[in-house]
DNA sequence: ATATGTGCAAACGATTTGCAACCCT
DNA sequence: AGGGTTGCAAATCGTTTGCACATAT
């Protein structure tokens, strides 16, 4: 059991919450990936071992996770939105590839700051995937 | 008439493609506002006019006008994209009112630089709107 | 004349919701 | 026991598509 996996359940715990078998699920397969899943990939997954399990709770655990801070939910401009347990990175989707590129955060403190002083707005940059391409794909000539 | 409006036209014409009744509605819509208008805006305020233009043909008139490169659409990671006649800025949307300010391209140019040079990657931060809130609205604790 | 564009209805993918049944604490 | 959670099906929202018909050039 990783660190990040103890901390949400002892969280979930000390808040009262109800650990249930699709939370329990859902954050040992979110703490032991450093894959980008959706909700679709995770109801997937726990499917195999436990098909009771609906995507619509799937939807509802990680919305509950969510609203108690344990996890983030990142928007994609094309296709679902993909899921983590709490952490300090931006997302930088290629537009030609679809893969998705990890940036630490602190990359992006000062244009946050300046944002701050000269536009009083306080940008959320985890909340939303940036869209690029890697520089293997030149922009817009895709095969 | 304005300049963007004329040109265009003129973009259109020169390339052979053909000016309809929805096409031009959208152009003189999108030309003449300053708002953050979606598909859905755009097809209510022609309806007014001209009911017969469908709210499809609304889509694929600014999907045409996307492709050759007249207009350009944004995402938002709640509700629908916006589109706008191209032109050289980003957009922040406030997560608690959800009002669309609009900052201009070049206080992105460090970052984009910077993450092209560290992660080989092309930043297109006009495609996706980036979100957070506005001084007025402390983070988490809307009303 | 003919390729291009349109109206309409129906399909789509991602996500949410209403409700009765369930099961964690 | 009790209310928070779940399964399921159906609804929702934004967007796309198939097809017959219409129209700009």
């Amino acid at each position: 059991m990783t660190d990040k996996e103890a901390h949400t359940f002892a969280a979930l715990r000390d808040e009262g919450r109800r650990i249930t078998t699709a939370r329990r699920l859902v954050i040992e397969l979110l703490a032991r990936t450093d894959e980008h899943l959706t909700a679709d990939d995770l109801a997937i997954r726990i499917h195999d071992a436990h098909p009771e399990i609906h995507l619509s709770t799937v939807y509802r655990t990680l919305d509950s996770l969510r609203e108690w801070d344990l996890l983030e939910h990142v928007h994609q401009p094309h296709g679902a939105s993909f899921f983590h347990l709490t952490g300090a990175h931006r997302h930088l989707v290629c537009e030609t590839c679809g893969r998705i590129h990890d940036v630490p955060a602190v990359e992006f403190d000062a244009l946050v700051l300046r944002i701050r002083e000269l536009y009083a707005f306080d940008l959320r940059l985890g909340h939303v995937a940036l869209v690029g391409n890697c520089r293997e794909h030149e922009p817009t000539d895709a095969p």
